[in-house]
DNA sequence: TATATACGGTACTCTGGAGTTCCGGATCTA
DNA sequence: TAGATCCGGAACTCCAGAGTACCGTATATA
């Protein structure tokens, strides 16, 4: 086998680690929800991440593609969609979610929203990355609730859907990043039995 | 009368042109909602209002002092809270404040509000800012239309106000900052319809 | 063993933007 | 009129941060 193979370049020397991907994408997320995007800086993250800056610029080509790889990574350790509870009652199932894990996670993923907000109108990429990271995954789980509520019969067959499953997410992001209060668990509950629940038309 | 008199110091020179403050005011606004906080530079907003970059330093000490103060200047020209739109339903004085002029203002502040999110953070006097002129006028109208509406007995005495004040903001948000679809008429009334009056507790 | 690449760490270059200074001209007071 | 301060505009200093280069060391292949 020639040097010029092109299938198998068989690379020499010492491998990448890849193990640490995860370790220095962890830790971007931790800089950007603490600074913002032009508050952190490459020598932060490799700080934190206990690396080399030539270690992160091996991975990334540059800053904004860390960013998009790091809110991307935060899609997978996320909810198993098939084994979402079921408690038999939409409003059973909604709290159910409410757990301090659940919660906390949330939390985070709010903060690096804040951080990446300002630069969605002119990143496409990173956009739809938060769309896919942040965004859908919540409002999947909702329409599962729903869907499930219909299909019960405990809510009317002609509500809004897509509407219903903002609800939730919308008013959180704007308690967190607007009001900037917490969201703990009183408080989602309040939303779901003073908003959600009206608003999908359940008996009282 | 002396140069050392304390309480009139009679300065000598041209004097100050004030009338120029609001057109610089707002033309960082324009800036900060085109670029967001740290894309906005103070020669940008110096070519947009025509305006020498020393005329910007004579007036603010810093970017983040014209920030602020570009930020507080949108509260002004906003409501007037003794005539507003009294139309003897809830739904018809919510829907009285959807006009066009209303929801490309409404527009304007939150991409400036996008544009500051990820600061307030760090910033709590651009954050208390942001709350007196972006939040808060907003959540004043609708207070008062809520209250209209349970004096009328046309919902209970019993609902959640400061709740119900915050659906129409936070749906709007999410709406633009996270979704970054337009909110038209249609989207609002939708609002309306579909969750604020549900959840007031309105007959139907 | 010789070579090539990864590692953490440090020092470097380069660029853009905050803030300052100065200019010629305009406008104010004494 | 003389001195002071404003104006728009341009040139300047200064610095933080992106990205690069190199070090000594570790680990891979041939």
């Amino acid at each position: 086998m020639t040097q010029t193979d092109l299938a198998e370049p068989t690379k020499l020397g010492r491998k990448r680690d890849h193990t640490r991907d995860p370790e220095i994408l962890d830790a971007a997320l931790d800089v950007l929800a603490e600074t913002g995007y032009d508050g952190m800086t490459i020598d932060m993250v490799a700080a934190r991440a206990k690396a080399g800056k030539a270690t992160l610029y091996r991975r990334w080509p540059s800053k904004n593609e860390l960013v998009i790889d790091a809110v991307a990574c935060m899609k997978s350790n996320d909810i198993d969609y098939d084994n979402l509870p079921d408690t038999g009652t939409l409003r059973g199932d909604l709290i159910a979610m409410v757990k301090p894990p659940s919660i906390r996670d949330a939390d985070r993923k709010m903060r690096v929203m804040a951080a990446i907000v300002s630069m969605l109108a002119g990143n496409p990429e990173l956009a739809e990355t938060a769309q896919q990271a942040l965004i859908e995954p919540r409002a999947r789980v909702n329409r599962v609730f729903f869907q499930r509520a219909i299909d019960r019969g405990e809510i009317p067959t002609d509500v809004d859907l897509s509407m219903l499953c903002l609800i939730g997410p919308a008013m959180a992001a704007y308690r967190t990043l607007m009001l900037r209060k917490p969201v703990d668990r009183d408080y989602v509950v309040a939303i779901i039995d003073k908003v959600i629940l009206p608003a999908a038309g359940v008996r009282v």
